[in-house]
DNA sequence: CGCCAGGATGACAACGCTGTCAGCATCTCG
DNA sequence: CGAGATGCTGACAGCGTTGTCATCCTGGCG
């Protein structure tokens, strides 16, 4: 039945093409009239300007890519979420680029892959989004590039961020609210920008409560379940140890949780221990884990419409501004309570 | 520094851009050393192909979609990981669609959606690729499909599927063998029909095992977490209750778990517990747990390269055959024991 | 030695759209 | 009322490929 083309409206309409190009693509320079016979005619044939043409004779794709690291976090379905809703939103469509993290020549790699799909725009995710020679490779060759990341430094114009400092800070607060002193603390992936800075936060939580890190209670992991297991039972079988555990990562919480129930202490009588992201996972465990909700579909949605509203305006308007923030909130459950007497 | 196109490389190798074409496609016709001298124009150059001319001057677009309904299943990000692979590895990208199940012209949506962006080919997950009115309409506009489907039944030459019912009844005879007489068993989503043969192999394994089903601790949820808390509670609440509880999904496994737990039923111990997928979730709660690993990622993958094939070669060769089956396997964790004395 | 089948190659016209520029109508202002 | 500015519209040339078809070779065969 062969889709209708832009000669099919122009004719119907009695315009030329151009007219009809002018009025799909909004441009200016059109007479009222015109417009409405031009849009009636693009009803009645049901036409769809063919995404192909658009891309060869114009510049621009209609694409934009979604980069993250492999294996997914379990997030990054929610950043996918929120990002695929913008590009709808906006007639564009989403692309999904995973890659591998360890790999030395990424930055001309991915940009090689952008380079091959013609992707107007990038949306990074961390911990890629905290990789400056990636992003400087990605403007070298001219793909524009929004990023989710906590970075609170440098290239304000095109991040989308949270509070993670400030709300680690109202986490550790709580905690001690509850009466607990030795309060322990398990960082995340070392190249991961926003888990420096939920330690930042739990340090001045500490000191806002009046309490002082002990450097003992501070352990090391990678953000993955397993670390939050090793990390647990390394905090959880000293002689003293604490009585609240906070952990940057929900999966890591679940394994201090898991490290907890084999090691026979109850939680939340005997051990407080808080996560970070709210991941489905968070609610899922026993009992329900105090955790940090991140708004990660938000973020996605976000950083695209970041995206689209810079390939639209050539540049951005916010341009020099503060990044975009989207709080994150403290959401209390059942793994936190009172310190034990 | 404007990338180059085909005539550049034609004219680097001294030949026309035709013959490049040829080169490019692997079609029949250029003589050895000719294409030779082609392909090393082409590393030369590090020619390209633009995809847009491609998809305007051929038929094909290079691009196919997943579809999926929101809010995402957690393993979806498995099958989504598996799908991108296959199509990287043909040259192919991969677009999302969610949509929404509930949505009454979803079929007329879905098809429009697809001729928008002139998809080659469209990635049909559960529930979606059950449901044959779907299948028919993008048959009649023109999409390839493949689907990851429970469908023992008809369009075997591009359904992907797992045997979820021997598997089941496996489960349920390795659960009968630790002594348990006493099984209840939470359905799934009325609407999947992978639940149904769960079911089926529930009932099948039961039977093997020598047991008879008791309505009774026969419980239907939805799949979600929630819903596995709710069935829990009726189920361990009444005077006689299951010793082994299995459900047709990890969170649902999770939800019984979490009501045993607030019960005071220990697991293994006093109740035994099995889930079914094994998402990530699963060996993260406490206990870990026993279920069934579904090959999600090898599923996309497989469903992906079954489309790629059907679109190089027109049809397909498999026609008429058993869908591919992909077979799950039991893994046995800490969430299932010995009946009680 | 001439003829023909078929393999190898190239010229050229699409594909459906946007950018450029020219042309005409209309408006503004002195 | 005329000159220049501005608004609206269309003709046409690409954009970088693939498909079609013509052409040129080559080797096999009578």
């Amino acid at each position: 039945m062969g889709r209708a083309t832009i000669e099919d409206v122009a004719s119907r309409a009695g315009v030329s093409i151009k007219t009809v190009s002018r009025v799909v693509n909004h441009e200016p320079n059109v007479r009222p009239g015109t417009r409405e016979r031009v849009e009636q005619a693009i009803r009645d044939l049901r036409y769809r300007p063919n995404t192909s043409a658009r891309s060869l004779a114009g510049k621009r794709s209609f694409l934009i890519g979604l980069l993250y690291v492999k294996p997914a976090a379990s997030y990054i379905i929610n950043i996918l979420t929120g990002a695929v809703d913008a590009c709808r939103a906006g007639g564009f469509e989403l692309l999904l680029h995973p890659c591998r993290y360890t790999d030395t020549d990424l930055p001309r790699q991915i940009s090689e892959l952008a380079g091959n799909t013609r992707l107007d725009g990038l949306i990074l995710t961390p911990p890629l989004s905290d990789m400056e020679a990636l992003v400087a490779e990605l403007d070298r060759s001219g793909v524009a590039v929004a990023r989710i990341a906590p970075g609170a430094h440098g290239d304000p114009a095109r991040s989308v961020r949270t509070n993670d400092e400030e709300i680690c800070a109202e986490l550790t607060r709580y905690v001690a609210s509850l009466g607990h002193r030795d309060i322990g603390f398990i960082v995340g992936h070392p190249d991961q920008l926003a888990v420096q800075q939920r330690y930042t936060g739990f340090l001045r939580g500490l000191e806002q409560a009046g309490l002082s890190m002990r450097k003992s209670f501070v352990c090391h992991g990678d953000n993955s379940f397993e670390s939050g297991v090793e990390c647990g039972r390394r905090l959880l079988q000293r002689k003293r140890r604490p009585t609240a555990i906070l952990a940057s990562t929900d999966d890591m919480a679940a394994g201090v949780i898991r490290t907890a129930h084999e090691l026979g202490i109850r939680i939340p009588a005997e051990l407080s221990v808080t996560g970070f992201d709210d991941v489905p996972l968070a609610h899922k465990v026993w009992p329900a884990l105090t955790t940090i909700r991140q708004p990660m579909q938000a973020m996605g949605e976000q950083a695209t419409a970041l995206l689209l509203e810079r390939l639209r305006n050539g540049r951005n308007d916010r341009e020099g501004g503060e990044p975009a923030l989207i709080p994150s909130e403290l959401v209390i459950r059942d793994s936190t309570g009172p310190v034990p007497e």
